[in-house]
RNA sequence: GCGCCUGUAGCUCAGUUGGAUAGAGCGGUGGUCUACGAAACCAAUGGUCGGAGGUUCGAAUCCUCUCAGGCGCGCCA
């Protein structure tokens, strides 16, 4: 991390300076301090790196901020080996250069960490969990529910290579009345696979859906030779005794033929099954699966209860129970338990917390859409109430995702049906493309989605602009293999080493040539080659700004520069030119083919060898 | 009515906790392949940062007001 430590570095020789020069009291000077940047410029002109340090100074110092940089300057040019040189400009401006010997050096570094360039210790192993995408388990994932998940597990990725002990976590709404909803469809459609008419149940969810996941369980219970269904669910084993029945069964009938806790439970499993598939498919995997109902075991929820009424934090009030939310910085109290004494869903809420803390999390992430931004003080009341420090718990709000088609906003609507899936995007515009997209903006960017554009014009998504980078340089290198092999590679053998026998398998012949090679002190000449060999040093900075600012898309941002740089310098220098491998050149695609493939890990996109 | 988010090039978006001449991609225009893959490269074009005030050396960024859009304000989940 060149540009975090340097800015530290310099923060931390202007407070010593001003220590011993300003009357100034140390608190004050800590906080200008702070305010010194140290960040890249926008123009070229300004050199590589650039400070604010003498404008913020020339308040307390009391002299004209050009005179303080000149000091400042002379300082770095002096005591920092990694600038070339540095000048002031107007009003006060210190920028200065990176010398090309650091950077060159600098490259060695990534070869030694290889997979793991790009990772820092900032996170000292604390346990973090990032709940996302936990979407209710009776409906399959639609197009918003793509945005969490590609954000969820990208943002998990960051947190990891920054350190933490990260765990993503997916909670399954399996509990409340939606569940108990679903579970009735199931059973009133498994009801007339036994010949019994049912009434299916008036605003359930949608005939095709709960169809076919009772067609998947009767296929699981069927005897073999077409002897029809075991009927497992049934509570009245004899099946086919409804035949006769011409009688219409309403919900409460069907409660007493049919098991409906046991059938619903089957299908949710069934449905988080298809959801894992497709987010697989997506290249996101959780660790943990969360069942809301496992709350309520053993007590759970009136061990609960106790306690909270024991902390005085919930009160009786209408035959219902309340929970203190408005002392704890909500809007308003909430309620726990309804006057039916049925528990909300805020009651699993706090539980969940409560959960949540037990095993040890430090750091709750929780990644929300805009719909549920109320939610944000709720938790956090929930935190503070609990012991749970609230600073700890943070609610990423991420702006809604907007289908646009011909240029018109299409309304999503469950209940019209033209909610766009998930699985169909997928299967349309690839998961790479998918997972780039989605995290391409920040997640406080409302999105409008084109579907024209993302399937007419996928070939143009700059995902592609990224791996075709990538694959170039797999076919240098697979261009190398051949040369050599045939015998007709020149090259200096003191410079490089080849290895005798190449795999098959491009990963092992890529870590081949990294650790049989040292990359101490590459041969490069030119500007573009220093170039990008500067943009490799920078990445670490980057994985660390994506961190602390949540925020995967300067990730992607990133990516999509370097790819840049490297297809200009691909243009313009040749790594084989007539047979001659120019070996400083070939290390430095090396190298660039790790930070290119370490930050499209992180995104969840693949780095394709050919394309 | 109250709260959260957004408004930057024709379109989609960046703009690094206030920094220097506001940047990319796409679309459009004009160039570049007997040379490691042209899914690439180069050039030119494109702006009243929604609007109005204010804060200061300096504002797309912070404050106030205002206009426009999205979302939320249940003993639903």
């Amino acid at each position: 991390m060149l540009i975090q430590n340097l800015r530290k570095r310099l923060s931390d020789e202007i407070l010593l300076l001003l220590k011993n020069s300003s009357g100034e009291n140390e608190g004050s000077l800590n906080d200008k301090v702070m305010q010194i940047t140290l960040t890249i410029p926008k123009n070229r002109d300004f050199g590589d790196l650039c400070t604010n340090a003498a404008l913020v100074l020339a308040p307390v110092l009391k002299k004209p901020p050009l005179k303080i940089a000149e000091d400042i300057k002379r300082h770095i040019i002096s005591a920092w080996p990694e600038a070339a040189g540095a000048n002031v400009a107007a009003p006060g401006f210190i920028n200065f250069f990176i010398s090309r010997d650091y950077i060159i050096k600098n490259l060695e570094g990534i070869a030694i960490k290889k997979d793991d360039y790009g990772r820092n210790e900032h996170g000292a192993n604390t346990k973090l969990q990032v709940e996302f995408v936990s979407a209710n388990p009776t409906g399959s994932l639609h197009i918003g529910h793509g945005r969490w998940a590609a954000l969820g597990d990208s943002l998990s990725n960051i947190f990891a290579s920054n350190g933490f002990d990260v765990c993503r976590e997916y909670y399954i709404n399996d509990f409340g009345s939606q569940a108990a909803k679903f579970s009735l469809c199931l059973a009133s459609l498994y009801l007339r696979s036994f010949g019994q008419n049912t009434q299916y149940p008036e605003d359930g969810y949608p005939e095709d859906l709960v169809k076919s996941v009772v067609d998947q369980i009767l296929q699981e219970e069927k005897l073999p030779e077409g002897a029809g269904f075991k009927g497992s669910y049934l509570k009245n084993k004899s099946a086919g005794s409804f035949k006769t029945s011409s009688e219409y069964a309403r919900p409460e009938l069907i409660d007493s033929m049919v098991d409906i806790g046991a059938i619903g439970r089957r299908g949710i499993e069934i449905m988080i099954n298809r959801i894992a598939v497709t987010l697989k498919s997506m290249n996101v995997q959780f660790d943990e699966w969360f069942y809301e109902s496992s709350l309520y075991k053993n007590a759970g929820f009136e061990k609960t209860i106790k306690q909270l009424e024991k902390e005085n934090i919930i009160y009786a009030k209408d035959d219902a129970i309340w929970f203190k939310a408005a002392q704890y910085g909500d809007e308003k109290d909430r309620v726990v338990i309804r006057s039916g004494g049925e528990p909300t869903y805020f009651a699993s809420d706090i539980m969940y917390l409560i959960n949540k803390a037990g095993r040890g999390f430090k750091r709750l992430i929780y990644i929300l859409g805009a719909d549920h931004h109320g939610y944000i003080k709720r938790l956090h009341a929930i935190g503070k109430a609990t012991g749970f420090n609230e600073r700890n718990i943070e609610v990423i709000i991420g702006q809604l995702v907007r289908l646009v088609q011909k240029g018109q906003p299409v309304k999503m609507s469950k209940r019209k049906g033209n909610v766009y899936m998930l699985d169909d995007l997928l299967k349309e515009v690839g998961s790479d493309a998918v997972r780039y997209f989605f995290t391409a903006n920040s997640f406080n960017t409302p999105m409008d989605f084109d579907l024209d554009l993302a399937k007419q014009k996928s070939n143009k998504n700059p995902v592609y602009y990224i791996q075709y980078a990538h694959a170039r340089i797999a076919n240098i290198i697979d261009k190398v293999r051949q040369g050599f092999a045939a015998g007709e590679l020149d090259f200096d053998s003191n410079e490089l080493r080849l290895p005798d026998k190449w795999s098959d398998n491009f990963e092992d012949v890529f870590t081949a040539l990294i650790s049989e090679n040292t990359f101490k002190n590459p041969n490069l000449k030119s500007e573009q080659e220093v170039g990008l060999a500067k943009m490799l040093m920078l990445y670490p900075d980057v994985v660390y700004d994506a961190c602390i600012c949540r925020e995967p898309y300067m990730i992607n941002q990133y990516l999509y520069r370097l790819a840049g740089l490297f297809h200009y310098f691909y243009k313009h220098h040749r790594v084989i030119d007539a047979k001659k491998l120019n070996t400083g050149r070939f290390k430095l695609v090396l190298l660039v083919r790790i930070v290119l493939a370490n930050a499209l890990k992180i995104l969840g996109v693949g780095a394709p060898e050919r394309m």
